[in-house]
DNA sequence: TGTATAAGATTTGTATACAAAGTGTGTGAA
DNA sequence: TTCACACACTTTGTATACAAATCTTATACA
Protein backbone atom coordinates (compact mmCIF):
# COMPACT_ATOMS: atom_id res chain seq x y z
CA UNK A 1 0.00 0.00 0.00
CA UNK A 2 2.24 2.36 -1.15
CA UNK A 3 0.63 6.05 -1.05
CA UNK A 4 2.82 8.09 -3.73
CA UNK A 5 0.55 9.71 -6.51
CA UNK A 6 1.60 6.81 -9.28
CA UNK A 7 0.56 3.78 -7.19
CA UNK A 8 -2.67 5.90 -6.09
CA UNK A 9 -3.08 5.97 -9.83
CA UNK A 10 -2.48 2.57 -11.03
CA UNK A 11 -4.62 1.25 -8.08
CA UNK A 12 -7.30 3.72 -9.14
CA UNK A 13 -7.09 3.05 -12.64
CA UNK A 14 -7.60 -0.69 -11.56
CA UNK A 15 -10.55 -0.60 -9.60
CA UNK A 16 -12.34 1.75 -12.01
CA UNK A 17 -12.00 -0.85 -14.56
CA UNK A 18 -12.89 -3.81 -12.30
CA UNK A 19 -16.30 -1.37 -11.89
CA UNK A 20 -16.55 -1.06 -15.04
CA UNK A 21 -16.58 3.17 -14.14
CA UNK A 22 -14.34 2.82 -17.15
CA UNK A 23 -16.08 0.44 -19.41
CA UNK A 24 -14.36 -2.63 -21.36
CA UNK A 25 -12.96 -1.33 -24.52
CA UNK A 26 -13.27 2.46 -24.04
CA UNK A 27 -9.63 4.45 -24.85
CA UNK A 28 -7.82 5.95 -21.99
CA UNK A 29 -6.31 9.62 -22.87
CA UNK A 30 -3.23 9.91 -21.34
CA UNK A 31 -3.13 13.98 -21.31
CA UNK A 32 -6.54 13.84 -19.14
CA UNK A 33 -5.69 10.95 -17.14
CA UNK A 34 -2.49 12.65 -16.15
CA UNK A 35 -3.99 15.74 -15.56
CA UNK A 36 -6.80 13.82 -13.00
CA UNK A 37 -4.00 11.89 -10.91
CA UNK A 38 -1.95 14.93 -10.42
CA UNK A 39 1.29 13.35 -12.55
CA UNK A 40 3.08 13.88 -15.32
CA UNK A 41 2.38 11.62 -18.36
CA UNK A 42 5.97 10.10 -18.25
CA UNK A 43 4.85 8.15 -14.64
CA UNK A 44 1.08 7.48 -16.22
CA UNK A 45 2.55 5.63 -19.42
CA UNK A 46 4.33 3.58 -17.30
CA UNK A 47 1.70 2.76 -14.81
CA UNK A 48 -0.53 2.07 -18.54
CA UNK A 49 2.65 0.07 -19.21
CA UNK A 50 1.98 -2.39 -16.54
CA UNK A 51 -1.80 -2.79 -16.41
CA UNK A 52 -1.01 -3.92 -20.01
CA UNK A 53 1.19 -6.55 -18.85
CA UNK A 54 -1.74 -7.31 -15.90
CA UNK A 55 -4.37 -8.03 -18.59
CA UNK A 56 -6.45 -5.00 -17.53
CA UNK A 57 -5.64 -2.87 -20.24
CA UNK A 58 -4.00 -3.30 -24.39
CA UNK A 59 -1.70 -0.78 -25.92
CA UNK A 60 -2.01 -0.24 -29.27
CA UNK A 61 1.04 1.03 -31.30
CA UNK A 62 0.83 4.85 -31.79
CA UNK A 63 -3.11 4.63 -30.52
CA UNK A 64 -2.90 3.99 -26.93
CA UNK A 65 -4.33 2.42 -24.34
CA UNK A 66 -7.61 0.85 -24.06
CA UNK A 67 -9.29 -0.79 -21.37
CA UNK A 68 -9.17 -4.76 -22.18
CA UNK A 69 -12.90 -6.04 -24.01
CA UNK A 70 -14.88 -8.34 -22.75
CA UNK A 71 -16.77 -10.08 -25.79
CA UNK A 72 -18.72 -12.45 -25.70
CA UNK A 73 -16.96 -15.21 -27.49
CA UNK A 74 -14.70 -14.96 -24.48
CA UNK A 75 -16.90 -16.16 -22.11
CA UNK A 76 -17.51 -19.42 -22.85
CA UNK A 77 -13.58 -19.81 -21.81
CA UNK A 78 -14.55 -17.94 -18.88
CA UNK A 79 -17.25 -20.86 -17.77
CA UNK A 80 -15.18 -23.64 -18.97
CA UNK A 81 -12.17 -22.59 -16.87
CA UNK A 82 -13.36 -20.76 -13.80
CA UNK A 83 -14.00 -23.85 -11.71
CA UNK A 84 -10.50 -25.42 -12.70
CA UNK A 85 -8.88 -22.25 -11.46
CA UNK A 86 -10.41 -21.66 -8.35
CA UNK A 87 -10.86 -24.98 -7.15
CA UNK A 88 -6.97 -25.33 -7.79
CA UNK A 89 -6.58 -22.51 -5.65
CA UNK A 90 -8.94 -23.24 -3.07
CA UNK A 91 -6.80 -26.34 -2.67
CA UNK A 92 -3.44 -24.80 -2.22
CA UNK A 93 -4.60 -21.97 -0.34
CA UNK A 94 -6.19 -24.80 2.35
CA UNK A 95 -2.77 -26.68 2.18
CA UNK A 96 -0.59 -23.47 2.88
CA UNK A 97 -1.95 -20.70 4.41
CA UNK A 98 -0.55 -18.68 7.18
CA UNK A 99 -2.07 -17.33 9.92
CA UNK A 100 -1.55 -13.77 9.32
CA UNK A 101 -3.08 -14.48 5.95
CA UNK A 102 -6.41 -15.98 7.82
CA UNK A 103 -6.69 -13.11 9.86
CA UNK A 104 -6.07 -10.89 6.57
CA UNK A 105 -9.07 -12.93 5.19
CA UNK A 106 -11.11 -12.15 8.19
CA UNK A 107 -10.62 -8.88 8.37
CA UNK A 108 -11.64 -8.61 4.30
CA UNK A 109 -14.68 -10.56 4.87
CA UNK A 110 -15.74 -8.04 7.75
CA UNK A 111 -15.63 -5.05 5.31
CA UNK A 112 -17.44 -7.03 2.75
CA UNK A 113 -19.89 -7.66 5.31
CA UNK A 114 -19.98 -4.47 6.45
CA UNK A 115 -20.81 -2.71 2.92
CA UNK A 116 -22.99 -4.64 1.70
CA UNK A 117 -24.92 -3.67 5.13
CA UNK A 118 -24.20 -0.30 3.55
CA UNK A 119 -25.37 -0.76 0.39
CA UNK A 120 -22.18 0.85 -1.08
CA UNK A 121 -22.64 -1.71 -4.19
CA UNK A 122 -19.86 -0.64 -6.02
CA UNK A 123 -17.32 -1.02 -2.85
CA UNK A 124 -19.20 -4.35 -2.37
CA UNK A 125 -17.93 -5.87 -5.32
CA UNK A 126 -14.24 -4.42 -5.35
CA UNK A 127 -14.11 -5.90 -1.54
CA UNK A 128 -15.30 -9.42 -3.16
CA UNK A 129 -13.09 -9.29 -5.70
CA UNK A 130 -9.98 -8.65 -2.96
CA UNK A 131 -11.17 -11.17 -0.56
CA UNK A 132 -11.14 -13.95 -3.20
CA UNK A 133 -7.53 -12.51 -4.62
CA UNK A 134 -6.25 -13.35 -1.08
CA UNK A 135 -7.43 -16.48 -1.15
CA UNK A 136 -5.16 -16.64 -4.37
CA UNK A 137 -2.52 -15.26 -2.44
CA UNK A 138 -2.69 -17.82 0.54
CA UNK A 139 -2.09 -20.45 -2.20
CA UNK A 140 1.49 -19.38 -2.66
CA UNK A 141 1.34 -20.50 -6.49
CA UNK A 142 2.50 -17.67 -8.84
CA UNK A 143 1.23 -19.47 -11.52
CA UNK A 144 -2.01 -20.61 -10.86
CA UNK A 145 -1.75 -16.87 -9.22
CA UNK A 146 -1.55 -15.11 -12.58
CA UNK A 147 -4.74 -17.34 -14.09
CA UNK A 148 -6.44 -16.43 -11.33
CA UNK A 149 -5.59 -12.43 -11.60
CA UNK A 150 -6.92 -12.71 -14.64
CA UNK A 151 -10.44 -14.59 -14.59
CA UNK A 152 -10.91 -12.12 -11.17
CA UNK A 153 -10.55 -9.09 -13.90
CA UNK A 154 -13.28 -9.83 -15.46
CA UNK A 155 -14.94 -11.80 -13.28
CA UNK A 156 -15.84 -8.93 -10.64
CA UNK A 157 -17.04 -7.00 -13.73
CA UNK A 158 -19.07 -9.44 -15.29
CA UNK A 159 -20.64 -9.53 -11.49
CA UNK A 160 -21.07 -5.80 -11.11
CA UNK A 161 -24.78 -6.41 -11.43
CA UNK A 162 -24.35 -9.59 -8.59
CA UNK A 163 -24.35 -7.03 -6.16
CA UNK A 164 -26.98 -4.79 -6.37
CA UNK A 165 -30.04 -6.45 -5.27
CA UNK A 166 -33.34 -5.79 -7.44
CA UNK A 167 -35.40 -8.09 -5.18
CA UNK A 168 -35.73 -10.59 -2.28
CA UNK A 169 -34.32 -13.15 -4.78
CA UNK A 170 -30.73 -11.37 -5.21
CA UNK A 171 -30.90 -11.01 -1.56
CA UNK A 172 -30.97 -14.13 -0.57
CA UNK A 173 -28.06 -14.68 -2.83
CA UNK A 174 -25.93 -12.68 -1.49
CA UNK A 175 -27.13 -13.31 2.01
CA UNK A 176 -26.02 -17.06 0.79
CA UNK A 177 -22.46 -15.28 -0.70
CA UNK A 178 -21.49 -13.84 2.55
CA UNK A 179 -22.62 -17.80 4.44
CA UNK A 180 -20.21 -19.73 1.71
CA UNK A 181 -17.54 -16.54 2.35
CA UNK A 182 -17.49 -17.50 5.92
CA UNK A 183 -17.73 -21.24 5.49
CA UNK A 184 -14.54 -21.05 3.41
CA UNK A 185 -12.39 -19.23 5.95
CA UNK A 186 -13.44 -21.83 7.99
CA UNK A 187 -12.31 -24.64 5.84
CA UNK A 188 -8.84 -23.19 4.75
CA UNK A 189 -8.29 -21.86 8.60
CA UNK A 190 -8.57 -25.76 9.41
CA UNK A 191 -6.80 -26.52 6.10
CA UNK A 192 -9.03 -29.24 4.59
CA UNK A 193 -8.65 -28.80 0.87
CA UNK A 194 -11.02 -31.35 -0.18
CA UNK A 195 -13.78 -29.01 1.98
CA UNK A 196 -12.38 -25.86 0.47
CA UNK A 197 -12.99 -27.14 -2.94
CA UNK A 198 -16.11 -28.33 -2.42
CA UNK A 199 -17.06 -24.87 -0.78
CA UNK A 200 -15.43 -22.81 -3.73
CA UNK A 201 -17.62 -24.93 -6.36
CA UNK A 202 -20.45 -24.28 -4.40
CA UNK A 203 -19.89 -20.45 -4.67
CA UNK A 204 -19.13 -20.52 -7.97
CA UNK A 205 -22.01 -22.44 -8.94
CA UNK A 206 -24.00 -19.52 -7.59
CA UNK A 207 -22.23 -17.27 -8.99
CA UNK A 208 -22.72 -18.85 -12.25
CA UNK A 209 -26.33 -18.94 -12.58
CA UNK A 210 -26.83 -15.24 -11.37
CA UNK A 211 -24.14 -14.40 -14.49
CA UNK A 212 -25.66 -16.87 -16.94
CA UNK A 213 -28.97 -14.81 -16.34
CA UNK A 214 -26.97 -11.14 -16.94
CA UNK A 215 -25.64 -12.59 -20.13
CA UNK A 216 -28.42 -14.69 -21.27
CA UNK A 217 -31.74 -12.99 -19.74
CA UNK A 218 -34.88 -14.59 -19.40
CA UNK A 219 -36.68 -14.87 -22.57
CA UNK A 220 -38.98 -11.89 -24.15
CA UNK A 221 -42.46 -12.41 -22.43
CA UNK A 222 -44.26 -14.60 -25.50
CA UNK A 223 -47.08 -11.83 -26.78
CA UNK A 224 -43.82 -10.14 -28.46
CA UNK A 225 -43.73 -12.91 -30.86
CA UNK A 226 -46.86 -12.69 -31.69
CA UNK A 227 -45.68 -9.06 -32.39
CA UNK A 228 -43.65 -10.54 -35.62
CA UNK A 229 -47.20 -10.33 -37.84
CA UNK A 230 -47.37 -6.57 -37.37
CA UNK A 231 -43.61 -5.76 -38.04
CA UNK A 232 -44.07 -3.22 -40.63
CA UNK A 233 -45.51 -1.54 -38.38
CA UNK A 234 -42.78 -0.42 -36.21
CA UNK B 1 6.95 -8.52 -34.94
CA UNK B 2 7.42 -5.18 -34.59
CA UNK B 3 10.60 -3.96 -36.03
CA UNK B 4 10.85 -0.96 -34.01
CA UNK B 5 13.57 -0.33 -31.41
CA UNK B 6 11.69 -0.50 -28.12
CA UNK B 7 9.76 -3.60 -29.17
CA UNK B 8 13.32 -5.18 -30.00
CA UNK B 9 14.38 -4.22 -27.00
CA UNK B 10 11.55 -6.06 -24.93
CA UNK B 11 11.66 -9.08 -27.06
CA UNK B 12 15.70 -9.60 -26.44
CA UNK B 13 15.49 -8.52 -22.72
CA UNK B 14 13.18 -10.91 -22.71
CA UNK B 15 15.64 -13.63 -24.40
CA UNK B 16 18.14 -12.77 -22.33
CA UNK B 17 16.12 -13.29 -19.02
CA UNK B 18 15.24 -16.61 -20.59
CA UNK B 19 18.34 -17.83 -21.20
CA UNK B 20 19.91 -16.94 -18.14
CA UNK B 21 21.97 -14.84 -20.16
CA UNK B 22 20.74 -12.29 -17.33
CA UNK B 23 20.90 -13.93 -14.31
CA UNK B 24 18.44 -14.21 -12.11
CA UNK B 25 17.71 -12.24 -8.83
CA UNK B 26 20.26 -9.35 -11.19
CA UNK B 27 19.55 -5.93 -11.54
CA UNK B 28 18.93 -4.03 -14.47
CA UNK B 29 20.26 -0.48 -14.36
CA UNK B 30 18.53 1.76 -16.83
CA UNK B 31 21.27 3.41 -18.36
CA UNK B 32 23.80 0.95 -19.27
CA UNK B 33 20.94 -0.93 -20.63
CA UNK B 34 19.75 2.62 -22.66
CA UNK B 35 22.40 2.81 -24.23
CA UNK B 36 23.01 -0.60 -25.39
CA UNK B 37 19.32 -0.78 -27.67
CA UNK B 38 19.95 2.69 -28.79
CA UNK B 39 16.75 4.18 -26.71
CA UNK B 40 16.53 6.99 -24.10
CA UNK B 41 15.42 5.99 -20.56
CA UNK B 42 11.94 6.58 -20.68
CA UNK B 43 11.09 3.96 -23.45
CA UNK B 44 13.26 1.61 -21.56
CA UNK B 45 11.56 2.19 -18.41
CA UNK B 46 7.99 1.65 -20.31
CA UNK B 47 9.25 -1.72 -21.26
CA UNK B 48 10.98 -2.99 -17.85
CA UNK B 49 7.45 -1.95 -16.41
CA UNK B 50 5.59 -4.11 -18.86
CA UNK B 51 8.36 -7.08 -18.33
CA UNK B 52 7.41 -6.42 -14.44
CA UNK B 53 3.34 -6.98 -15.44
CA UNK B 54 4.23 -10.36 -17.41
CA UNK B 55 6.59 -11.83 -14.40
CA UNK B 56 9.98 -11.06 -16.05
CA UNK B 57 10.90 -8.74 -13.46
CA UNK B 58 10.32 -7.18 -10.91
CA UNK B 59 10.07 -3.24 -9.83
CA UNK B 60 11.42 -2.05 -6.30
CA UNK B 61 10.60 1.12 -5.67
CA UNK B 62 13.85 3.53 -6.15
CA UNK B 63 15.89 0.81 -6.42
CA UNK B 64 14.96 -0.32 -10.21
CA UNK B 65 14.20 -3.62 -12.30
CA UNK B 66 15.38 -6.90 -10.99
CA UNK B 67 15.15 -10.40 -12.86
CA UNK B 68 12.99 -12.55 -10.89
CA UNK B 69 14.18 -14.55 -8.85
CA UNK B 70 14.21 -18.73 -9.11
CA UNK B 71 14.31 -19.46 -5.30
CA UNK B 72 14.34 -23.31 -4.82
CA UNK B 73 10.74 -23.09 -2.73
CA UNK B 74 9.50 -21.61 -5.93
CA UNK B 75 10.65 -25.13 -7.50
CA UNK B 76 8.24 -27.52 -5.62
CA UNK B 77 5.40 -25.46 -6.48
CA UNK B 78 6.81 -25.47 -10.12
CA UNK B 79 6.69 -29.66 -10.07
CA UNK B 80 3.31 -29.42 -8.03
CA UNK B 81 1.79 -26.94 -11.10
CA UNK B 82 2.84 -27.81 -14.23
CA UNK B 83 1.26 -30.90 -15.42
CA UNK B 84 -2.08 -29.42 -14.50
CA UNK B 85 -1.43 -26.23 -16.44
CA UNK B 86 0.45 -28.07 -19.94
CA UNK B 87 -2.26 -30.81 -19.56
CA UNK B 88 -5.13 -28.10 -19.93
CA UNK B 89 -3.70 -26.21 -22.17
CA UNK B 90 -3.23 -29.66 -24.58
CA UNK B 91 -6.97 -30.55 -24.01
CA UNK B 92 -7.99 -26.74 -25.50
CA UNK B 93 -5.68 -26.74 -28.14
CA UNK B 94 -6.73 -30.01 -29.44
CA UNK B 95 -10.24 -28.63 -29.08
CA UNK B 96 -9.42 -25.11 -30.72
CA UNK B 97 -6.77 -25.34 -32.87
CA UNK B 98 -7.06 -23.15 -36.13
CA UNK B 99 -4.98 -24.70 -39.04
CA UNK B 100 -3.35 -21.98 -39.84
CA UNK B 101 -2.05 -22.05 -36.02
CA UNK B 102 -0.78 -25.75 -36.94
CA UNK B 103 1.13 -24.50 -40.01
CA UNK B 104 2.69 -22.49 -37.35
CA UNK B 105 3.33 -24.81 -34.60
CA UNK B 106 5.09 -27.19 -37.83
CA UNK B 107 7.10 -24.32 -38.77
CA UNK B 108 8.49 -23.68 -35.25
CA UNK B 109 9.00 -27.40 -35.08
CA UNK B 110 11.03 -27.30 -38.34
CA UNK B 111 13.09 -24.80 -36.93
CA UNK B 112 13.66 -26.51 -33.59
CA UNK B 113 14.74 -29.46 -34.89
CA UNK B 114 16.96 -27.44 -37.07
CA UNK B 115 18.82 -25.71 -34.18
CA UNK B 116 19.52 -28.70 -32.51
CA UNK B 117 21.30 -30.24 -35.43
CA UNK B 118 23.01 -26.86 -35.34
CA UNK B 119 24.05 -27.45 -31.77
CA UNK B 120 22.76 -23.88 -31.29
CA UNK B 121 21.67 -24.29 -27.28
CA UNK B 122 20.55 -20.87 -26.68
CA UNK B 123 18.42 -20.95 -29.70
CA UNK B 124 17.22 -24.59 -29.05
CA UNK B 125 15.66 -23.75 -25.61
CA UNK B 126 14.21 -20.21 -26.85
CA UNK B 127 12.60 -22.32 -29.60
CA UNK B 128 11.23 -24.49 -27.43
CA UNK B 129 9.70 -21.74 -25.68
CA UNK B 130 8.31 -20.63 -28.62
CA UNK B 131 6.47 -23.92 -29.41
CA UNK B 132 4.90 -24.71 -25.96
CA UNK B 133 3.90 -20.92 -26.04
CA UNK B 134 2.17 -21.74 -29.63
CA UNK B 135 0.48 -24.66 -28.12
CA UNK B 136 -0.88 -22.06 -25.67
CA UNK B 137 -2.21 -19.35 -28.04
CA UNK B 138 -3.89 -22.34 -29.61
CA UNK B 139 -5.75 -23.07 -26.56
CA UNK B 140 -7.64 -19.81 -27.22
CA UNK B 141 -8.17 -19.37 -23.34
CA UNK B 142 -5.89 -16.00 -21.97
CA UNK B 143 -6.78 -17.23 -18.35
CA UNK B 144 -4.75 -20.75 -18.96
CA UNK B 145 -2.48 -18.87 -21.03
CA UNK B 146 -1.40 -16.67 -18.11
CA UNK B 147 -0.31 -19.08 -15.71
CA UNK B 148 1.40 -21.17 -18.82
CA UNK B 149 3.25 -17.62 -19.93
CA UNK B 150 4.50 -17.91 -16.03
CA UNK B 151 5.39 -21.60 -15.93
CA UNK B 152 7.63 -21.19 -19.35
CA UNK B 153 9.68 -18.63 -17.90
CA UNK B 154 10.74 -20.54 -15.18
CA UNK B 155 10.52 -23.65 -17.35
CA UNK B 156 12.84 -22.25 -19.77
CA UNK B 157 15.29 -20.87 -17.23
CA UNK B 158 15.87 -24.19 -15.75
CA UNK B 159 15.96 -26.28 -18.59
CA UNK B 160 18.98 -24.70 -19.78
CA UNK B 161 20.79 -27.20 -19.48
CA UNK B 162 18.37 -29.76 -21.48
CA UNK B 163 19.83 -28.94 -24.74
CA UNK B 164 23.33 -29.22 -24.26
CA UNK B 165 23.84 -32.49 -24.29
CA UNK B 166 26.67 -33.70 -22.37
CA UNK B 167 26.88 -37.53 -22.89
CA UNK B 168 25.03 -40.06 -25.45
CA UNK B 169 22.24 -40.63 -22.40
CA UNK B 170 21.64 -36.41 -22.81
CA UNK B 171 21.20 -36.53 -26.93
CA UNK B 172 18.52 -39.72 -26.49
CA UNK B 173 16.69 -37.92 -24.38
CA UNK B 174 16.69 -34.88 -26.80
CA UNK B 175 15.38 -36.96 -29.66
CA UNK B 176 13.07 -38.24 -27.87
CA UNK B 177 11.64 -34.70 -27.32
CA UNK B 178 11.60 -34.34 -30.84
CA UNK B 179 9.80 -36.99 -31.46
CA UNK B 180 7.26 -35.82 -28.43
CA UNK B 181 6.67 -32.80 -30.28
CA UNK B 182 6.43 -34.29 -33.18
CA UNK B 183 3.34 -36.22 -31.78
CA UNK B 184 2.07 -33.28 -29.97
CA UNK B 185 1.66 -31.65 -33.20
CA UNK B 186 -0.49 -34.50 -34.98
CA UNK B 187 -2.75 -35.46 -31.62
CA UNK B 188 -3.90 -31.44 -31.85
CA UNK B 189 -3.94 -31.44 -35.80
CA UNK B 190 -6.39 -34.50 -35.38
CA UNK B 191 -8.22 -33.07 -32.27
CA UNK B 192 -7.97 -35.47 -29.98
CA UNK B 193 -7.66 -33.77 -27.06
CA UNK B 194 -7.16 -37.02 -24.96
CA UNK B 195 -4.31 -38.07 -26.53
CA UNK B 196 -2.91 -34.53 -26.55
CA UNK B 197 -2.95 -34.72 -23.15
CA UNK B 198 -1.33 -38.23 -22.76
CA UNK B 199 1.68 -37.09 -25.01
CA UNK B 200 1.62 -33.59 -23.01
CA UNK B 201 2.11 -35.54 -19.54
CA UNK B 202 4.88 -38.35 -20.82
CA UNK B 203 6.37 -34.90 -22.81
CA UNK B 204 6.93 -33.46 -19.03
CA UNK B 205 7.79 -36.31 -17.20
CA UNK B 206 10.80 -36.51 -19.56
CA UNK B 207 11.47 -32.92 -18.70
CA UNK B 208 11.04 -33.13 -15.12
CA UNK B 209 13.32 -36.15 -14.79
CA UNK B 210 16.02 -33.96 -16.36
CA UNK B 211 15.24 -30.74 -14.24
CA UNK B 212 15.19 -33.43 -11.28
CA UNK B 213 18.44 -33.84 -11.85
CA UNK B 214 19.30 -30.25 -12.46
CA UNK B 215 18.65 -29.15 -9.16
CA UNK B 216 19.59 -32.31 -7.06
CA UNK B 217 22.20 -33.65 -8.84
CA UNK B 218 23.41 -37.29 -8.44
CA UNK B 219 25.00 -37.53 -4.95
CA UNK B 220 28.47 -37.59 -4.75
CA UNK B 221 31.05 -40.81 -5.13
CA UNK B 222 31.43 -42.67 -2.39
CA UNK B 223 34.79 -42.36 -1.07
CA UNK B 224 34.24 -38.38 -0.94
CA UNK B 225 32.73 -39.85 2.14
CA UNK B 226 35.71 -41.57 3.42
CA UNK B 227 37.63 -38.52 3.22
CA UNK B 228 35.51 -36.44 6.77
CA UNK B 229 38.53 -38.27 8.34
CA UNK B 230 40.98 -35.98 6.96
CA UNK B 231 39.05 -33.11 6.64
CA UNK B 232 41.27 -30.93 8.64
CA UNK B 233 44.13 -31.58 6.33
CA UNK B 234 41.99 -29.40 3.49
C1' DT C 1 39.43 -2.26 15.06
C1' DG C 2 34.84 -1.20 14.53
C1' DT C 3 30.96 1.88 14.11
C1' DA C 4 28.56 6.14 12.98
C1' DT C 5 27.98 9.82 10.09
C1' DA C 6 28.38 13.17 6.48
C1' DA C 7 29.73 14.46 1.74
C1' DG C 8 29.98 12.97 -2.84
C1' DA C 9 28.71 9.99 -6.61
C1' DT C 10 25.44 7.14 -8.74
C1' DT C 11 20.92 5.76 -9.92
C1' DT C 12 16.06 6.20 -10.10
C1' DG C 13 11.76 9.17 -10.62
C1' DT C 14 9.31 13.06 -12.85
C1' DA C 15 8.37 17.07 -15.73
C1' DT C 16 8.69 19.30 -19.92
C1' DA C 17 9.78 20.08 -24.76
C1' DC C 18 9.77 18.47 -29.07
C1' DA C 19 9.14 14.90 -32.84
C1' DA C 20 6.14 11.69 -35.15
C1' DA C 21 1.96 9.53 -36.09
C1' DG C 22 -2.89 9.68 -36.38
C1' DT C 23 -7.50 12.17 -36.92
C1' DG C 24 -10.63 15.38 -38.71
C1' DT C 25 -12.19 19.04 -41.75
C1' DG C 26 -12.65 21.88 -45.63
C1' DT C 27 -11.81 22.80 -50.40
C1' DG C 28 -11.76 21.67 -55.25
C1' DA C 29 -12.21 18.64 -59.19
C1' DA C 30 -14.77 14.91 -61.50
C1' DT D 1 -22.88 14.68 -54.61
C1' DT D 2 -18.69 12.11 -53.94
C1' DC D 3 -14.02 11.38 -53.77
C1' DA D 4 -9.20 12.96 -53.10
C1' DC D 5 -5.98 15.57 -51.01
C1' DA D 6 -3.93 19.10 -48.26
C1' DC D 7 -3.74 21.34 -44.01
C1' DA D 8 -4.54 22.08 -39.23
C1' DC D 9 -5.28 19.85 -34.95
C1' DT D 10 -4.95 16.19 -31.57
C1' DT D 11 -2.67 12.47 -29.46
C1' DT D 12 1.10 9.42 -28.81
C1' DG D 13 6.26 8.50 -28.62
C1' DT D 14 10.98 9.94 -27.27
C1' DA D 15 14.79 12.72 -25.52
C1' DT D 16 16.61 15.56 -22.19
C1' DA D 17 16.97 18.17 -17.90
C1' DC D 18 16.37 18.25 -13.32
C1' DA D 19 14.72 16.50 -8.64
C1' DA D 20 14.81 12.91 -5.24
C1' DA D 21 16.42 8.81 -3.39
C1' DT D 22 19.95 5.43 -2.62
C1' DC D 23 24.59 3.78 -2.45
C1' DT D 24 29.65 4.60 -1.61
C1' DT D 25 33.42 6.26 0.50
C1' DA D 26 36.10 8.87 3.60
C1' DT D 27 36.64 10.62 8.07
C1' DA D 28 35.95 11.11 13.02
C1' DC D 29 35.23 9.07 17.20
C1' DA D 30 34.73 5.41 20.66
Amino acid sequence: MSKNKKSICAEDLRNRILSQDIAPGSDLDEASLSEEYGISRTPLREVLHRLAGDGYVRLEENRGAKVASMDVSALRVFFQTAPLIYSSVARQAAENRTSAQIAELKDMQRQFVQAIKGDRAEQVALLNHAFHQQIGEMAQNPYLMAALKRMLIDHTRFSQTFFRPQSEADADRIAKAIAQHDAMISAIEAQEPALAIDLTLQHWDLSRDQLEKYVRPDPLPLDVISMKDRRNAV
